[in-house]
Formats: structure tokens, C-alpha cells, sequence
RNA sequence: CGGGGCGUAGCGCAGUCCGGUUAGCGCACCUGUUUUGGGAACAGGGGGCCGCAGGUUCGAAUCCUGCCGCCCCGACCA
């Protein structure tokens, strides 16, 4: 291992792929735009697709799976649907390969062209629709709650470890219903479910808001998110719900009978997170030291250090404490590598990001203490050997709060409100973070204020205050501020 | 797709301008000894299609031509 890495002031996005990598997250591939996720970063995917697939199912949702490909002329259906994902798809022509005659390897088979095209998904709507159809003829039929956890593919022009690769790995809801206020509620519901999620467990605050128009998913009547602010002053889109409305029923011809026995066309729902979650939890709460990671979704919560090195003493007490913590459902794991010295065992583990270090020292044991230590603040106690599984359960709650907090009050502090265009770019220039304005509400603006700051409408909050004022910009009138960011 | 950088051991790099012994250094790895309270020291050892393909030359990591790939910055997007 490495030693440092380079600090988030001299370069963020080297910090940034320094964590991922030295921390043992994930790697780059062999291929373009795609990672390899290691079992280190897996583990803690791993973690949150069970609390999510939890919390999904707790809301009535089940799990299926459907095709990685998708036949090209379902694309042609939804027209904006499309125009949103034509330019990054990945396209399957051939289906055989065969020995080049000229001795070079392997070649494409041009007789094995498919009479048409598949598309590897960007994401499933259409698919999915195209399912629905046959599976849904009646209210009873209704509600049709689906959720699939998938890979897509999005053949994106820059890609960045978690935060945007040229395939993901990401969990997708897709729903029917009978009516629009139920679809809507179901939208807000998934909303709320990745809230919750986040701020509980990824320990990363949350504004929930809806989107412009501009911003909107392609085929949505509406697109509800969660904007999270990084460490660096920029906004990271962590999850997001939709309103399909009936636009992808209409697409696909997917009717329902109802109790009056009239045809209706379905409402619809997709929501989807993805591993971008990893990114948004790196750049939440690590620092130069490495990654931290928030004790409800640690890989491991607890290492015991040996201090020099293993021994009849020590390992007697580092039983115990395992023990203990076992019970109370902690994971912890002894670290007997007699080769490494705690010093490098110390950094090691700040790298990874383990919540909690235990220290056992033959000087400590005399005295019948150990000592802990916690990633989030550094900080030192000492506590008995017989104290130290409740003191550390109690740790764990206080790193997971303490993480939160810290991450609000970061958030708190870089939240800004600006009155005229001058002090919003100055604010976005100097400071950085979310920067409340009023905006006329027109695509046009929210396009030339893109274009002067880099600066996007993350989103208008779901629980704002009416206040009346004007465009930054344009000076028409508006009747409520818009939460402006750079984003990723 | 534009701009920049890079491809030499698992990782990080030097060597390339100006061709010439056996391609080198740090970390990691293996063996041994002494160590061990914040990234140990010494000794010995293993590991290379120098991105790929052509060319120039007595001789190419180094020069020429072509290709491929990756990273970073931007435009596009979760």
C-alpha cells in the first residue's frame, strides 16, 4: 500500500481516484468507460441493495428480471424516449465470430448479421412495457409493482469511476396503476423510500425536489430527485423517480378494463438508484486519510490491532471482545499478520475505512484497558476489556450520527441564496455548493445560465417556500427560489 | 468529439531528446536474521513480448510510419 494519497485540496479528482482504487473499491478494466468493482467496494453494494431491496419490499414490490437486449424498434416507440438515449447506445449487429482467413484471430462473421439490431439496455422501460402489455388486461390486474436489480449500458463520452461508467449496475422499478393520483403517489413514495435510505443509512443528507422540464428523464411527465452536496461544492444526482404518466401505456398499448368496463390506458412509475450511490458515499464523508464509511454500511465495523503483535494476552482479549461483539450482531476481524507492524496495520485500516480500531497492547492489558479509536474523528478512548463491545456498539451509533451531522452542517454552510446574477456567479465561483435563486421558470434561462456559470437547476424542492421575486437573469417575475448547483 | 497527458515487472516511475555491454530504481512479493505502542532494518532472491504492427540500421525501449488502448480537462448524461 501506498503511502498518502493526494489531498483533496491539490486535486480532487485524483483524491478521488486514489480512494477508489487504493482503498481497494474497484479498478479500472480492460475495458473503455467500465471498472471492475472489487470485493472490498462489492461488499458494500452488496449492503446497500439488501437495505434497499428491504425497503422495497416492505412496499409491496417484487423482484423479476427481463432481457439484456432490447429489439431496436421498441426504442422507436416512445419518441423523447429515444431522443434521450439514441446517442449513448451500444448496438448488438452480429452473432457469430469465426477464424480470420488471414490468420489474425478471431473476426465478426458477416453472414451472422441479425436481420435486426438489438440494443443492450440503457435502461428497461421499454422492454418492460412491451411485457406489461400481455400482462395486464384488468383492474384487478393492478397495481404492478416490479422492481429488477440489472447492469445497463450507457455509451457515455466521459466516464468516472462510480459516478458515471460506460455499464452500471443499478436497480430499476417499474409500475402500473389505475389511476394518475396513484401513480404519482407511487413516484413520490419511491422518493421518499431513497431519502430515507440515504440520509439513514448512507449517512449523506438529502433534498428531495422535482425537476424542470430540461432536466426531466426522456418520456416523463414528471421526474422527482434526491440532490446530495459533495465535499468539492458540487450537487450529485443520487436517485430518481418518475411519473411516466400514460405516455409509455400509449407507446406499447398496454389497456386496462376497468370497473365500468371502458378500456384505460395504465399510469406509470420507474425509479431507479445505482452504484453511483458509491460515489456519492465516498465524496460525502472521506478524507485524506482515505475512505470512511458509515458503520451501517461498513464491510467490516471493527478491527482488532495487535499491539506489537499477537500474543497469549492479546489474542485471550481479543476473544473475549469478539465474542461479545458477535452477540450484538458487530463485525470485527483480528488482524494476527505478525509481518506488519501496527503502524502500517493503523494506516491500512484508515484507508479502508474500518469505523472502529481496537488497539491491544500488552502495556493497556495491565491495566485491563484497551483502546479504541474511530475513523470518523481520530479520536482515542481507553476503555476495560469488559466494556469495550458495549462501548463500541454505542461508537458505532455515535459515527453513524456524527457523520450525518457532519455532512448537514457542510451543506448548511454551503448553501447560499443570491439576489441578482452577479452574486449568484460569484457565490458559485468562490464558494461553490447549492445556491438558491429565482428563475422565470423558462427553459431558455435555465439553458444561458448554464452556459454563463456551468451552474443547472438540480431541482425546485418539494417543500418550498412561495416567496415572490425575480429571475436572476431576466428579472420576470417568479414566485419561488430554484436550488442551482454545478453538478456531477 | 475537441484539448492535454500517458503506455517499460503487480503498482508507481527513470531511461527515449542524442540508438551501442546483461533495461534500471522505489514499493510490493519470496527466504533468513534482528525488530515491533503510528507506514521497520539489513542480507539474499524471483519476476520484463519496453502497448501492437511494419520500417530504417551491424545494432531499436530509444529514430520513422501506421494502429490500438487508457487517464485527465471540456461539451453530453445517472
Amino acid at each position: 500500500m501506498a503511502k498518502g494519497i493526494t489531498s483533496r485540496e491539490e486535486s480532487y479528482a485524483d483524491w478521488y481516484n486514489e480512494i477508489v482504487k487504493k482503498a481497494g473499491l474497484a479498478d479500472h478494466s480492460a475495458v473503455r468507460g467500465c471498472m471492475v468493482i472489487k470485493p472490498y467496494g462489492f461488499a458494500i453494494w452488496e449492503k446497500m441493495q439488501a437495505q434497499l431491496d428491504k425497503r422495497f419490499k416492505e412496499t409491496g414490490h417484487v423482484n423479476a428480471y427481463f432481457p439484456l437486449f432490447i429489439p431496436k424498434s421498441f426504442l422507436s416507440k416512445e419518441a423523447e424516449h429515444v431522443e434521450g438515449f439514441a446517442k449513448e447506445c451500444a448496438v448488438v449487429t452480429h452473432h457469430r465470430l469465426m477464424n480470420d482467413p488471414n490468420g489474425n484471430g478471431v473476426i465478426v462473421d458477416p453472414t451472422a448479421k441479425l436481420e435486426e439490431e438489438l440494443i443492450v439496455r440503457p435502461t428497461s422501460e421499454t422492454i418492460i412495457w412491451n411485457t406489461y402489455k400481455d400482462w395486464i388486461k384488468s383492474y384487478r390486474d393492478l397495481p404492478l409493482l416490479i422492481n429488477q436489480w440489472a447492469n445497463v449500458v450507457r455509451w457515455e463520452m466521459r466516464t468516472r469511476m462510480f459516478l458515471r461508467t460506460a455499464e452500471f449496475l443499478w436497480q430499476e422499478g417499474h409500475t402500473a396503476h389505475t389511476t394518475k393520483g396513484e401513480a404519482v403517489a407511487e413516484a413520490r413514495q419511491m422518493l421518499d423510500v431513497y431519502a430515507e435510505f440515504a440520509e439513514e443509512y448512507m449517512a449523506m443528507p438529502v433534498i428531495k425536489g422535482r425537476k424542470t422540464a430540461n432536466e426531466r428523464f426522456a418520456g416523463a411527465e414528471d421526474t422527482y430527485t434526491i440532490e446530495a452536496l459533495m465535499q468539492d461544492g458540487k450537487a450529485l444526482q443520487s436517485g430518481t423517480s418518475h411519473f411516466l404518466g400514460q405516455n409509455f401505456a400509449k407507446a406499447f398499448d398496454v389497456k386496462f378494463l376497468n370497473q365500468n368496463q371502458k378500456e384505460e390506458y395504465v399510469w406509470a412509475t420507474s425509479w431507479g438508484v445505482s452504484t453511483r450511490l458509491m460515489g456519492g458515499l465516498i465524496m460525502t464523508h472521506s478524507d485524506d486519510n482515505g475512505l470512511i464509511v458509515p458503520p451501517k454500511l461498513a464491510a467490516l465495523h471493527a478491527v482488532i490491532v495487535p499491539i506489537p503483535k499477537p500474543g497469549a494476552e492479546i489474542d485471550e482479549a481479543a476473544m473475549k471482545i469478539m465474542a461479545a461483539l458477535k452477540e450484538k450482531g458487530i463485525s470485527v476481524k483480528y488482524d494476527t499478520d505478525a509481518k506488519k507492524r501496527p503502524g502500517f496495520k493503523f494506516a491500512e485500516y484508515e484507508l479502508q475505512g474500518v469505523p472502529v480500531r481496537i488497539g491491544i497492547g500488552k502495556r493497556d492489558l495491565e491495566k485491563g484497558v484497551v483502546e479504541l479509536a474511530r475513523r470518523d474523528t481520530g479520536e482515542k478512548t481507553q476503555v476495560p476489556v469488559d466494556a469495550a463491545a458495549s462501548a463500541i456498539e454505542q461508537l458505532l451509533e455515535d459515527i453513524q450520527n456524527n457523520l450525518f451531522q457532519k455532512a448537514l452542517d457542510y451543506r448548511t454552510e454551503h448553501t447560499s441564496s443570491a439576489d441578482d446574477f452577479d452574486t449568484f456567479k460569484q457565490i458559485l465561483e468562490e464558494k461553490g455548493g447549492f445556491v438558491k435563486a429565482h428563475w422565470d421558470g423558462t427553459v431558455e434561462t435555465e439553458k444561458k445560465i448554464k452556459e454563463l456559470t456551468k451552474a443547472t437547476i438540480r431541482c425546485i424542492p418539494l417543500d418550498n417556500e412561495q416567496e415572490e421575486g425575480k429571475c436572476i437573469l431576466t428579472g420576470k417575475p417568479s414566485k419561488e427560489r430554484v436550488l442551482f448547483a454545478k453538478a456531477y
